[in-house]
DNA sequence: GCGGTTCAGCGAGCCACACATTGAA
DNA sequence: AATTCAATGTGTGGCTCGCTGAACC
């Protein structure tokens, strides 16, 4: 993984970092024009205020060697130009996928990177499980308002398609201007434009436009793009009307990383917009969609103690199962011994 | 069309034990 | 009220086995 001279494209070895030519590069510094790990990004941009201002990015998840562009909600990755042009173009379903630029990593933070995008995804920073169960409940009860026993499985498909194709089924055409400078901050290849615009993925400039004109695209867009204080930018999906005591209770730890207000007010003052009609391949698409999002769902895994999962990949096992220690050290006193007569060795404890 | 066989995929259950939680002293 | 201690409950990952549905004869 990591025995690749830098620069060299010829393998899929991850790209090392530039500096310590020894660990997996995480980051790009395009100041620098160099691939930083996360210790290297750390120390070069603490070491002064010129450089914490230096923009960086993550690398790309899929080929590790380039700087990521775009992420993949869908896959819940972070791709570079190439890998989210190859990946997405392979199939219809692919092509679907909502991807949103990545926004660079402010350098005003050190310390341990923040968490990356996708992993924010899975489990946004800050959040609770509480919370996320929460979304989940909203996200669904929200849009089947009647659940008779008949048409359930279908309104659940459909409202779980149409909440999450809602950004996709709109006709979003970002201005040119706009394509261009997230074109040019990732070199996105020309082909590539209508590709994202009808995926409705509107690059997002935090820098050249006003709060107020991002929090009305991402509202269009059923997006809620997060700047938090980590300076990472990332939608956050499927955020919908949060009950007042259960905000109240959530408000004070997810405040600093969202805000949550205008998503709640927007969404309770405008009434979600639902495509009225499918044609049957897009519904086909959608169910498959749904289908590959719930079975996805289903493999999801929080692990609440870090700890413990450690423990569990450390403990031995015996086929699997978890195996007493002192099993494992009779074997290993077993096997000792039978090595030791086989060589002529006596053990002595 | 029906019944039997084979195969693949999926999920529940199992295991030990560190750690969290709870209740009593 | 605060602290300590013991008892109980929980969560963790890899493997196995049984179930189910599809495919085939």
């Amino acid at each position: 993984m990591l025995n690749e001279k830098n620069g060299d494209t010829s393998t899929n070895w991850a790209r090392i970092c530039d500096t310590c030519q020894s660990a997996a590069c995480t980051v790009y510094c395009r100041a620098d024009t160099a691939y930083l790990c996360t210790g290297c990004d750390a120390r070069i941009h603490a070491a002064n205020p010129v450089a914490s201002r230096h923009e960086r990015v993550r690398v790309c998840e899929a080929c590790e060697r380039a700087p990521a562009a775009f992420l993949c909600k869908a896959d819940a990755a972070s791709l570079c130009t190439t890998c989210d042009a190859d990946i997405h173009s392979a199939n219809q379903l692919a092509r679907r996928h909502q991807r949103v630029p990545i926004l660079p990593i402010p350098g005003s933070l050190f310390g341990p990177l923040a968490p990356s995008p996708s992993a924010l995804i899975m489990t946004p920073t800050g959040e609770t499980d509480a919370d996320e169960e929460m979304e989940e409940a909203t996200s669904w009860l929200l849009l089947n308002p009647v659940k008779n026993s008949e048409n359930q499985v279908n309104n659940e498909v459909d409202a779980y398609l149409d909440l999450n194709e809602y950004n996709s089924c709109q006709e979003i055409h970002f201005t040119d201007d706009q394509y261009n400078n997230q074109k040019q901050r990732y070199n996105v290849p020309d082909d590539d434009k209508k590709m994202y615009g009808s995926d409705s993925v509107v690059p997002v400039q935090y820098g050249s436009k006003g709060k107020e004109e991002v929090d009305l695209n991402s509202f269009q867009l059923g997006i809620e793009f997060d700047i938090s204080n980590d300076g990472y930018g990332y939608p956050v999906m499927d955020i919908g009307v949060v009950p007042e005591s259960r905000l109240s209770e959530v408000s004070s730890s997810v405040s600093q990383q969202r805000p949550s207000k205008d998503t709640v007010d927007l969404f309770s003052n405008s009434p979600i917009q639902m495509p009225t009609q499918l044609s049957g391949m897009d519904r086909e698409a959608r169910v498959l969609r749904y289908r590959e999002k719930k079975k996805m769902r289903k493999f999801e895994k929080t692990i609440r103690y870090a700890s413990r999962k450690a423990y569990a990949e450390t403990r031995p096992r015996i086929k699997g199962r978890f195996a007493k220690r002192t099993d494992i050290d009779q074997m290993f006193y077993t096997s000792l011994i039978v090595d030791s007569t086989r060589y002529g060795i006596v053990p002595s404890f």
